[in-house]
DNA sequence: GCCAATTCGTTAGTAAAGCATACAAAGTGG
DNA sequence: CCACTTTGTATGCTTTACTAACGAATTGGC
């Protein structure tokens, strides 16, 4: 009495199917997945991406505000920061308004980098939207907003 | 020309608004810190509760079995199972029917753990579902399940 | 029945991410 | 000026996830 459909994935899960937070954790598992295979050969992580992006698009923004912006901690930002840094794709240079900031700039590479992860971005984005309408997409973004913010 | 408007994430994040698995990463995130401020006393993970509960729906499942449902592979089953099995929740057994299988079980203390979890996964879906109809409940859901399945 | 291929479990190693704690430096307010 | 807060930094621990390798059991082709 296992429970020997061969490939009903849903159907198999019992009781677990019910439960909201359960879809939202598969569903974020296939997406990293899906996002992991795109990104392999410019070896970059969706946090790195969604820093770089960030960086990108706020030159001289704080490590706390693209934490707080991605909802990470001071440590796990640090980290993140880091390893861009180590990278030669963003650097860090002392605030003048603020000498507690350091404000995070991109660097040429670190452009590149940001050009070629938005092209990668959009086939994955692509294969992700590929099974809704556009209404579909929009009510969903919707409702993870009305779970996230 | 940092962005300061005070607290509205969603319109912060610029050109990142517009890509779904961004959201879907942001919701899971938010997913998972409440779920573990619920879960604080009872020390059990997502990860952790997925598997006791499918292990309490299907007596005798296999680890293999169990990770393909949840789209975990081997490595990672095993370093689960393991925890479980440490603190005594569930139990392997060398399955009868095929030599390379462990059946898993759930101890009394795992039934005990799973029914606790269990009451508590429903106050934390009540906060995750708070947000929506019933109707986009299943709505999400299905949306979820066309992304993860 | 026998050998090759496959499947399942296990172990070990690596890496990302998250969190807590503690500390230093810079700013703020009484 | 002194307490308090904020920001960055350093360290360490935990969970999750993956790869690669290996052994044991099963299966399939012959």
């Amino acid at each position: 009495m296992i429970g020997n459909k061969e490939n009903a994935p849903a159907a198999e899960i019992g009781g677990l199917h019910g439960v909201v937070g359960f879809h939202i954790r598969l569903a974020h598992g296939a997406v990293y997945r899906h996002f992991s295979e795109t990104f392999v050969g410019l070896e970059l992580t969706q946090k790195q991406v969604s820093v770089l992006w960030l960086v990108g698009d706020h030159p001289g923004i704080s490590q706390i505000e693209v934490g707080s912006r991605l909802a990470m901690d001071r440590a796990t930002t640090m980290t993140i920061v880091n390893r861009l840094q180590d990278r030669a794709f963003l650097r860090r240079e002392r605030s003048m308004r603020d000498g507690r900031m350091q404000a995070l700039f991109l660097t040429d590479a670190g452009k590149a980098a940001l050009a070629k992860a938005k092209t990668c971005i959009e086939s994955h984005e692509a294969w992700l939207k590929s099974r809704f309408t556009a209404a579909e997409v929009e009510k969903l973004v919707e409702m993870l907003s009305r779970i996230h913010d």
